[in-house]
RNA sequence: GGGCGGUUAGCUCAGCUGGUUCAGAGCACCUGCCUUACAAGCAGGGGGUCACUGGUUCGAAUCCAGUACCGCCCACCA
C-alpha cells in the first residue's frame, strides 16, 4: 500500500465496516468463554442522532471492543424504544400535515400510520451508529414493540396483577392536554413562569344563597376554576379568620354556596390567608377535600376546555377562560387586586403543554416492595455506581417512591390487557380467549364480542424496564417459573450499562426491580453515568438554540475514530462534557499522527546483515518496559471506568514515549537501513499500540494492523488480544529517564543559545558511569565524556540531572559573568530550600512524631542538596578562577 | 424549601484513606525551527496564595466547621 502524507478517514472507514459486517464479526452466540454483554439504551424509534448518543456508545463500544480483545465472548444487543408519547406526537403532527386529525381515525388506522412511520423513520439511528462504528450484534436487534417484546409486557401486567400490585385507581394525575394523557410526575417538569395572582372577594352568604355585606378574600392563580371550589379554608390557628367559622360563602358570578372550613395545610402569611378548595384541580386541595370529605366537581375536560359542570364559560379553553372571567370578575366587582407574580408552573416534557392536574382512572403498580429490592440491589453494592455519589439520589428516591401510573392515554403502546364486562366489571389476561374464560367465570353467558378492552396503553418505561432480560428471552418476564433459555442463561446478568444519570429513576432503578423480581439478581454490575454533553459555554445543546452539531457531518469531515477520541478525551465520569470542536481537531491530529508513525516505520529499508546498535538496544529495552508498565496503568484505570484517563495515558505513550523517544532513538541515519531486529521489535510495538487504541479508534487501527504484515483471511484486529500486563523492570525505566532528562538539558541549552541541533556538542558528565550514553549521545547530538572533576568549567554552560553535573562544552560561547550569576541564583534557591528541610527536622514535634519513612525522605532531601549546593559552590569558584 | 455534588493554570480536568523535589496533565499561549514520518509537526518556555475564613495536626489542595458562588435532583405556598 502506498501511504498519503495525510490520513484521510474516509477512505478507510466505510470498507472496514463493510468487512466487518460480512465477516459477522460483532455476532456472539453463547460458548464457553466468560460472555460480556451491554444492552444498549435503546434511543427512541423516532430518534436521529446527537452528541449525547455519540457520547454513550462510544463508550459503550470501548466497553465492548475492549472486552472481545480480553478474550471475553463480547455481546451488546442493539435496539430501539417505541417512546409511546414522543412517537404518537410525531405522527399526530405528520398527520395533521395533512389534514387529519386523530379523531377521524380508528385505532387500528391510526396505529397503520404509525407503523408506516416506524418502517420508515425507526432504523434511522441505528444506521447512524454504523457510521460511528459501534460493533452492535445488529442479528440480535430488538424493539420494544415488536410483538414478542409486546408479549412480555402483557404478560409482566398480568403477573403483577394477579399478584396484586397493579390496581386501578382513581387518582390526581399531571394530564397533559395537548397529549391527552397522563404523565408520569417524572415527566413534569416545572419552570417559573410569570402569572399574576387574583384577590377575590367571596361574599358571606345569609345562609339562604344570598349575599351578605361581609365578605372575605381569598388569592389565586386560577380564576377560572372558581366554579369547582368546594370550600373556602383557612388555619384554625388564624385568629383574623374565626369569626368565618361555621359559615357559608357565595362562589362569584354562579352564586353556589361552599362552607368554610379549617385545616393546617394552609400557610397564614402567604396570600390572605384564605384557600380556595378546588378537589378535581389541584393535587393538595384534593387532598384537603379527602380529608374535609369535599364534594368533586371536574369542570376541565381532556382538552383543557371548561366543560358544562362549570356553568359559565362552557367550551371556552382554560387560558381564555381565565382571561375572561377576571373581566367578568371586575364587572361583577369581586376583584379586588391583580398582582404579577412568578410561580412555578408544570410542563409537559413531551409536548411541552401546561400540565392539568386531573382526577382520571389509572392504573398503578405498588412500588413498595420492589423499591425496597431494588435500593438493597445497589446499597450491596451487587450494583455498583459510577459515580458513587448517584447512590445517594438513587436511595432517595427509592425511600420515597410512590406507585407508578403506568396506564397512558395513547394508541401507540401495548394495550393494558384488562376486559370490561358490560356490567363494569372487568378482568385481566394475556389474551381474549384467556380473559373470556375468567369472565365466563363471573357470567357464564358472556360473549368475547361482549367483552371491552380497556383503552389505554402502558407507559413506555414498563417495557424498557424488561430490556435486559426481555431481548434475550421474552418468554421470562411475568414468568418467574419459566427456565431461562440459552441466551439469557448465558448473557444475563448483563456487565455495564451505560446512560445518563437523568433516566436514573424512570429506567436504571426499574430495570433493577424487573431483573430482582423475575431473575431473582441485578440487571447489571456496573451503571456508568456519562454527564451531560453542553456546547463551549455551558449551555445544553438544543435544536431551539442550534448550538448543537450533526454528529454526521463531524464524521463526515473528520472521521469516526477523531470524533470518537475527540468526546472521550474530556469526558470524565459523572461530569457534564464540555463539546468543543476543537477537541475533535485534536483527534484528528492523533490520527494523522499514527498514520505517520505508521510511514516511517513503513519505510524503513531493512538489513538482516546489521546487528542492533547500541541506542537502538537501549531504546528497545526500555520500550519494552515502558510499554508493560503503561498497560498495567491502563487496565488499573479501564477496571476504574477512567476511560478518558486510560486514554490519555495511550495518547502519551504513543505520541512522547514510542514516536518522540522510542523512534527517534532507532531511527538510522539518513538512507541508512535499519537491523532487522530492531525491526521486528518496532512493528511488534507499533502492533501492541495499535491493539491497546483500537477500542477508541477501531478504523484506523484495522486498516494499519492489516497492513503491517500478512494476515490470514479473516483476521481482524478486533479479535487480536490486548496486551497483557508483564513484569518489567523499574531500573531499566528509571535509567532511561535519566537520560530523557540529560537530553532535555542539552536541548534546553540549545534553544536558549540558538544552537543549531546539527551541530554536534560536548556533554560532560561529572560521574563514573552514567546510562544509555549511547542514547543521549543520538538525540542530543553530543558526545559524552564522563570525568571525575571538571577542570574547564569555564569553558561550558551546565545543568544538574538530579544530583549529577553537567556541562555542555561551548569555549567560544560562555560569558562568565552570566553563568556565575545563573549558578548563584540557583545557589540560593538550594540554600533556601535546605533551610527548610532543615527546620523540619530540627522540629522535635516532627522527628518525635511522623513516621520514619517521612523523616527518611527529608533526610534524603538535606543530603542531596548539600551534595548539589557542594556542586554549585565549586563550579562557582572554578568559574572565578578562570576569570 | 429539602437533599446531593462542586470551586486546583486562560479552558477541560487529575490529585485515592493528610507526608516523596507536590502543586500536575491535555489543550490553549509564547519563542525558535518547513531537521527527508508528521507544520494536524519538532524543540524549548511562561503560567496557579489549590474559592474564602477559622480549626485539627509536627505537617493541609487533601480532614472538620462556617461563608460565598456554581451545578444537579426532589418538593412546589394556593
Amino acid at each position: 500500500m502506498e501511504l498519503a502524507a495525510k490520513y484521510s478517514a474516509a477512505n478507510v472507514e466505510d470498507k472496514w465496516y463493510a468487512w466487518w459486517m460480512e465477516h459477522k464479526f460483532f455476532h456472539s452466540e453463547p460458548n464457553d468463554k466468560e460472555p460480556y454483554t451491554i444492552v444498549i439504551p435503546p434511543p427512541n424509534v423516532t430518534g436521529i442522532l446527537h452528541m449525547g448518543h455519540v457520547l454513550n456508545n462510544t463508550l459503550n463500544d470501548v466497553l465492548i471492543r475492549k472486552a472481545r480483545m480480553d478474550g471475553k465472548n463480547a455481546c451488546w444487543v442493539p435496539g430501539t424504544d417505541h417512546a409511546s408519547i414522543a412517537t404518537e406526537n410525531k405522527v399526530v403532527a405528520k398527520l395533521k400535515a395533512q389534514g387529519i386529525t386523530k379523531d377521524d381515525l380508528t385505532r387500528e388506522e391510526f396505529l397503520a400510520h404509525a407503523w408506516q412511520w416506524k418502517e420508515e423513520h425507526g432504523g434511522i439511528i441505528l444506521q447512524q451508529l454504523r457510521k460511528l462504528g459501534c460493533s452492535c450484534d445488529w442479528d440480535r436487534t430488538r424493539f420494544t414493540m415488536e410483538p414478542a417484546l409486546s408479549d412480555a409486557v402483557i404478560n409482566t401486567f398480568v403477573y403483577f396483577y394477579n399478584k396484586g400490585w397493579i390496581y386501578k385507581g382513581v387518582r390526581m394525575v399531571n394530564w397533559d392536554p395537548e397529549a391527552h394523557t397522563a404523565v408520569s410526575d417524572d415527566e413534569v417538569i416545572h419552570k417559573d413562569t410569570k402569572s399574576h395572582f387574583y384577590h377575590l372577594r367571596y361574599f358571606i352568604s345569609d345562609g339562604n344563597g344570598a349575599p351578605t355585606k361581609e365578605f372575605l378574600t381569598i388569592a389565586t392563580t386560577r380564576p377560572e376554576t372558581i366554579m369547582a371550589d368546594a370550600a373556602i379554608c383557612v388555619n384554625p390557628a388564624d385568629e383574623r379568620y374565626h369569626w368565618l367559622r361555621g359559615k357559608k360563602v357565595l362562589i362569584p358570578l354562579i352564586n353556589r354556596e361552599i362552607p368554610v372550613i379549617e385545616d393546617s395545610y394552609v400557610e397564614m402569611d402567604f396570600g390572605t390567608g384564605c384557600l380556595k378548595v378546588t378537589p378535581a384541580h389541584d393535587v393538595h386541595d384534593y387532598e384537603i377535600g379527602l380529608r374535609h370529605n369535599l364534594p368533586v366537581l371536574d369542570i376541565i375536560d381532556e382538552d383543557g376546555r371548561l366543560n358544562e359542570k362549570a356553568l359559565i364559560l362552557v367550551g371556552e379553553e382554560r387560558f381564555a377562560a381565565r382571561k375572561k372571567i377576571v373581566r367578568m370578575l371586575e364587572e361583577a366587582g369581586n376583584l379586588v387586586k391583580t398582582e404579577e407574580y412568578i410561580s412555578p408552573v408544570g410542563y409537559s416534557e413531551r409536548t411541552d403543554a401546561v400540565i392539568e392536574p386531573r382526577l382520571s382512572a389509572q392504573w398503578f403498580l405498588k412500588m413498595e416492595s420492589l423499591a425496597k429490592m431494588a435500593l438493597e440491589t445497589v446499597e450491596s453494592g451487587r450494583t455498583k455506581f459510577i459515580p458513587e455519589k448517584y447512590v445517594n439520589t438513587y436511595r432517595h428516591w427509592m425511600e420515597n417512591a410512590k406507585d407508578w401510573c403506568i396506564s397512558r392515554q395513547l394508541w401507540w403502546g401495548q394495550r393494558i390487557p384488562a376486559y370490561y364486562l358490560p356490567n363494569g366489571k372487568y378482568v385481566v389476561a394475556a389474551t381474549l380467549e384467556e380473559a373470556l374464560k375468567l369472565a365466563q367465570a363471573i357470567e357464564p353467558n358472556i360473549k368475547a364480542e361482549d367483552l371491552r378492552q380497556d383503552e389505554d396503553v402502558l407507559d413506555t418505561w414498563f417495557s424498557s424496564w424488561l430490556w435486559p432480560i426481555s431481548v434475550f428471552d421474552p418468554e421470562m418476564p411475568g414468568h418467574p417459573d419459566h427456565k431461562p433459555n440459552a441466551d439469557l442463561a448465558y448473557y444475563y446478568p448483563t456487565s455495564d450499562l451505560v446512560t445518563g444519570p437523568d433516566i436514573i429513576f424512570f429506567w436504571v432503578a426499574r430495570m433493577i426491580m424487573a431483573g430482582e423480581e423475575f431473575m431473582g439478581r441485578e440487571p447489571f454490575s456496573n451503571v456508568y453515568f456519562t454527564g451531560i454533553v453542553r456546547d463551549k459555554l455551558g449551555r445544553k445543546m438544543s435544536k431551539t438554540l442550534g448550538n448543537s452539531p450533526d454528529p454526521l457531518t463531524l464524521i463526515e469531515k473528520y472521521g469516526a475514530d477523531s470524533v470518537r477520541i475527540g468526546m472521550l478525551l474530556c469526558s470524565s465520569a459523572g461530569n457534564d462534557i464540555f463539546y468543543d470542536e476543537a477537541q475533535i481537531q485534536q483527534g484528528a491530529a492523533f490520527c494523522n499522527k499514527i498514520w505517520n508513525s505508521y510511514r516511517l516505520v513503513k519505510g524503513f529499508s531493512v538489513s538482516k546483515d546489521l546487528k542492533a546498535g547500541e541506542a537502538a538496544k537501549e531504546a528497545t529495552r526500555w520500550f519494552a518496559a515502558r510499554l508493560s508498565q503503561a498497560v498495567a496503568q491502563i487496565e488499573d484505570l479501564y477496571g476504574k471506568f477512567r476511560i478518558s484517563d486510560a486514554l490519555m495515558t495511550i495518547y502519551k505513550l504513543f505520541w512522547d514515549d514510542y514516536c518522540s523517544w522510542y523512534l527517534e532513538a532507532i531511527k538510522p541515519a539518513y538512507g541508512q537501513p535499519l537491523d532487522s531486529e530492531t525491526f521486528e521489535n518496532t512493528l511488534y510495538f507499533f502492533e501492541a499500540l495499535l491493539k491497546l487504541i483500537h477500542p477508541v479508534m477501531p478504523f484506523i487501527t484495522e486498516e494499519l494492523w492489516q497492513d503491517i504484515r500478512p494476515r490470514k483471511e479473516g483476521e481482524s484486529i478486533m479479535y487480536a488480544l490486548s496486551p497483557k500486563p508483564e513484569a518489567f523492570d523499574e531500573a531499566v525505566i528509571e535509567n532511561f529517564t535519566l537520560a530523557m532528562e540529560a537530553v532535555n538539558g542539552v536541548r534546553g541549552i540549545r534553544s536558549q543559545r540558538n544552537i543549531a541541533p546539527k551541530e554536534v556538542l560536548k556533554l560532560k558528565v561529572k560521574a563514573g558511569e552514567f546510562p544509555c550514553i549511547p542514547v543521549v549521545e543520538k538525540l542530543a547530538n553530543v558526545e559524552l565524556g564522563l570525568c571525575e572533576s571538571f577542570d574547564g568549567a569555564s569553558q561550558g554552560v551546565g545543568f544538574m540531572v538530579r544530583t549529577l553535573e553537567m556541562f555542555v562544552v561551548l569555549d567560544s560561547l560562555v560569558d562568565v559573568n552570566e553563568e556565575i550569576e545563573k549558578a548563584q541564583k540557583e545557589l540560593e534557591y538550594l540554600q533556601k530550600f535546605l533551610n527548610g528541610v532543615r527546620a523540619k527536622l530540627s522540629n522535635e514535634a516532627f522527628i518525635s512524631r511522623a513516621p520514619e519513612a517521612v523523616i527518611n525522605i527529608e533526610r534524603k532531601k538535606e543530603s542531596d542538596a548539600l551534595s548539589k549546593i557542594q556542586s554549585i559552590e565549586d563550579k562557582i569558584s572554578a568559574l572565578k578562577n578562570s576569570k
